[in-house]
RNA sequence: GGGCGGUUAGCUCAGUUGGGAGAGCGCUUCCCUUACAAGGAAGAAGUCGCAGGUUCGAGCCCUGCACCGCCCACCA
């Protein structure tokens, strides 16, 4: 063994000797109890980013741990076809070549699309072995599988059939590059510098105006009336009077809605059922026209302004507004606009025919099963987003026009009659007709992802994969797919097969960049996953982004990756020194000194706090709980109390030393497999990797104070230079650690004196406080008479 | 506008039901003697964002405010 660990080497050793040995394969077995965490598949087109670098780290934890309790453990890989961002990809690769989907047409594109991905798709499931995850790679399933596809479609139809997808022309969110519709969760939003116009609305009988204030005057065109809100004293007398909207010079009416704010703009609002949410809303309710101007391209089609942008139309209109008088004014104006997520394009509102999903009726079943908790988000703040975001869904537009995906499985024929099943009908169910085209909508990715927990397991066929691994155990993700994603799982689940997915939540910590920002591409604040495991290896990353982990958004930190590196190097050095002193001895727990039983205790005691933890998901202290005992009780205090007696071919100490040791290991090996592993393969007498082998029994604790009185005395000694007046175990341990032979005091006994008497004497006082002792509890006076009687047993140590 | 999280040492962050302010890094001093200098020991360093309140006692509970971040909604 080297003196220093070098993660490299091993860690890739270890990967494939794991896999190789077939230790991370799940089969199913009647006989064995399962536990299956819930994992996101990540695209198809991607690679590892420090979020799923601290994903996989809190799911291989999980994993790890309850593979050595003796679980049966599924972590499920895979991929997701990713619609619209892989698409998009292929569309930039296609550009590129000099050519196009449009070019290509729909069969050829797609060809083209699976052609890529056999060859660059799937690569992020190299980097989750890079990470150590223990996922069962065998059995990595893809959206857009044969079989997965069928169960999208029995999906589907039994919605359709339940009366709970329906089709309606409305308004949605439209990207004019990708030209589909998207849901609301696709989108981002952010502020952009834009002007707002204020134009004035003649009224139709000559008798004046009235001012609108709009930022999108190329919308002018498809204006269908002038809202004002019902309690505006400035317009009431307008209402039902009719203005001329300026370039059409069409007549349209006055109209009150209380949707419009008063204190907004003038409080006069053009309404443009087509092309604005809350204009279609007022549309809806007043029976307005819906005409459009907009193309599905963003470009506009109003007469005189055909094939004009958006901004070139608006200049046309607002100088022919200029001409006439009526552009009273055109400001500055800063404002939230929504982009598509996947190419940042301007969302287009526009009105189109779309299949829906009626949220109301799904987010019944899951909302009965969180309110009830039987299934739980942690941290508890989440579990009641998760509520509210059910409570308040919008119906769920789900049909996109884009061409990869599962296209919908509804056909239809020249009368317009739908016919929804799996496979292609022979002829219309309605009149029989037998010319039928396949609906060229394809559906939402987050459709498909929301069968995952059970349509990787064989369904809708019952198979035994599904017999042991549903319902799973846990599900961990990151919370901005809670609403995309989770909601979902546990909808299609209860729905499909009469149970939850799994019993908890684990909503991990979004990783921000080191400047306390979201990462992001245009901020250049984004963290290289790939050059921080190669920089410091999977242990330590795992280690860093598991103890860094207590909040809900958490800044990307090197520091505590750094000491993940620390803790496997120490770790690595303390076995060294175990091994080449203790070869061949064979572990045994028959403690024979105080100092053993000493360790022992910790090492339960420590065990104890890391499982409650772990059951409470809290990841960051269970790491830190293992640091400690590792570099102060293990090396700091046991090592070096027992270090002569290993040299010395003490039997009982060695057989103790590589027993405890094998313990430390198996505590720290869900977290750091790699390092663990490799240290465990030099023990004497291995039979089984560490990666199965089991976990321990946590022991007495009665001996884990057994060395507090040593400890305090030789902080003592090296404060004042007093060498304590110790006897027996405790002399020899103290002779052991301390060294006091060769140990220079770096305070002096008078200060520390002094010191001493000041805790005294503030100890005195407090015990002294009548109020306190009567309304203090119990165990705080008594901690405090503890307290007092230790630094005077201290004080008296050094010859107060 | 709404929801959530944050504000504690120079930095990154802990602080469990209210009871003498903590860790890691960095810094100062001491120690290279046979596991590890990526080590060991001691130390300096904090008005716990601000202002009130409750309490014998507040980093923690209550009220208000400020600032930072994430998410959601959109006042055209």
């Amino acid at each position: 063994m080297e003196p220093r660990y070098e993660p490299g080497g091993a860690e890739a050793r270890w990967q494939q000797t794991w896999e190789a040995e077939g230790l991370y394969n799940a089969d199913p077995d009647p006989s064995r109890t399962p536990y299956v965490d819930c994992h996101p598949p990540p695209n198809v087109t991607g690679r590892l980013h420090i979020g799923h670098a601290l994903n996989l780290s809190v799911g291989d934890l999980l994993i790890r741990w309850k593979r050595m309790q003796g679980f049966n453990v599924l972590f499920q890989p895979g991929f997701d076809h990713a619609g619209i961002s892989t698409q998009n990809v292929l569309e930039k690769v296609l550009i590129e070549e000099g050519t196009s989907r449009q070019e290509l047409g729909r069969e050829a594109f797609l060809e083209r699309v699976w052609a890529w991905l056999h060859e660059y798709g799937g690569k992020i499931i190299d980097d989750y072995r890079k990470i150590g995850a223990s996922l069962d790679y065998r059995r990595a399933r893809f959206t857009m599988d044969d079989a997965y596809v069928r169960a999208v479609m029995r999906f589907f139809v039994h919605l359709y059939n339940r009366g709970w997808i329906y089709r309606a022309n409305r308004i949605i969110n439209w990207c004019p590059y990708h030209e589909t519709s998207l849901s609301d969760l696709e989108l981002e939003h952010e502020d952009v510098d834009d002007a707002l116009s204020t134009i004035r609305y003649p009224l139709a009988d000559g008798s004046g105006h009235i001012a609108i204030a709009t930022v999108r005057p190329a919308t002018i065109p498809a204006d269908v009336a002038v809202a004002v809100h019902p309690d505006d004293e400035r317009y009431k007398h307008l209402v039902g009077r009719e203005v001329i909207v300026p370039w059409t010079e069409k007549r349209v009416p006055i109209i009150a809605d209380d949707r419009v704010e008063l204190d907004f703009g003038t409080g006069a609002l053009k309404v443009t059922p087509a092309h604005d949410q809350k204009d279609f809303d007022i549309g809806r309710a007043h029976g307005l026209d819906e005409p459009s101007v907009i193309g599905p391209d963003g470009r506009v089609t109003a007469e005189g302004l055909e094939g004009l942008t958006q901004d070139e139309a608006a200049q046309k209109i607002l100088d022919w507004c200029k001409e006439r008088g009526l552009l009273e004014k055109r400001e500055h104006y800063r404002h939230s606009v929504a982009f598509c997520a996947r190419c940042h394009s301007r969302i287009e509102p526009r009105i189109s025919l779309q299949w829906w999903c009626a949220m109301e009726e799904i987010s019944k079943r899951p909302l009965a099963e969180l309110r009830s908790e039987s299934i739980q988000y942690h941290p508890p703040s989440q579990h009641r987003f998760a509520v509210d975001s059910l409570e308040n869904a919008p119906d769920w537009c789900i049909s996109r026009q884009i061409w990869w995906g599962h296209q919908i499985p509804a056909w239809h024929c020249p009368d317009g009659h739908i016919t929804v099943q799996e496979d292609e009908p022979s002829a219309c169910a309605e009149c029989g007709s037998t010319e039928l085209t396949r609906e060229s909508d394809v559906l939402d990715t987050w459709f498909s992802s929301a069968l995952w927990p059970f349509a990787t397991l064989g369904w809708p066929d019952d198979t035994p994969d599904l017999q042991q691994f549903y319902p799973g155990s846990v599900s961990t993700t990151a919370r901005d797919i809670i609403r995309l994603w989770e909601n979902r799982m546990i909808f299609s689940g209860l729905e499909l097969m009469g149970d939850k997915p799994f019993d908890d939540v684990v909503i991990h910590p979004t990783v921000l960049a080191v400047d306390g920002r979201r990462m992001s591409k245009s901020l250049g604040n984004g963290i290289d996953a790939f050059e921080v495991l190669d920089r410091y290896g999977a242990d330590a990353t795992r280690y860093g982004l598991l103890k860094n982990s207590l909040t809900q958004d958490v800044r990307f930190s090197y520091a505590t990756i750094e000491e993940g590196g620390r803790l496997s190097n120490k770790l690595w050095n303390a076995a060294r020194l175990i091994v080449t002193a203790c070869e061949g001895a064979l572990p045994a727990n028959e403690p024979s000194s105080i100092e053993e039983r000493w360790i022992l205790a910790r090492l339960s005691q420590t065990q104890r706090a890391v499982e409650g933890y772990l059951d409470t998901f809290d990841f960051a202290h269970s790491m830190d709980e293992l640091y400690h005992v590792t570099f102060d009780d293990f090396c700091d205090w046991y090592l070096e109390a027992i270090k002569g007696r290993l040299y010395d071919g003490d039997a009982s100490a060695r057989a103790t030393a590589t027993f405890a040791l094998e313990w430390l290991l198996k505590l720290l090996h869900p977290a750091m497999p790699h390092v663990t592993e490799e240290i465990w393969s030099f023990l004497p007498a291995r039979e089984t990797r560490l990666i199965v082998a089991a976990w321990p029994e946590a022991g007495d604790t009665a001996d884990a104070d057994a060395l507090t009185r040593v400890q305090e005395l030789a902080v003592m000694f090296r404060r004042s230079g007093v060498v304590p007046p110790l006897e027996g175990d405790e002399k020899r341990i103290f002779d052991a650690v301390v060294k006091p032979e060769r140990t220079k005091a770096t305070g002096d006994a008078d200060a520390e004196r002094e010191r001493l008497r000041g805790e005294i004497a503030r100890a005195e006082k407090m015990l002294a406080n009548e109020r306190f002792v009567a309304n203090a509890p119990a165990d705080v006076v008594d901690a405090e008479r503890e307290k007092l009687e230790r630094y005077r047993r201290e004080l008296d140590a050094i010859g107060g």
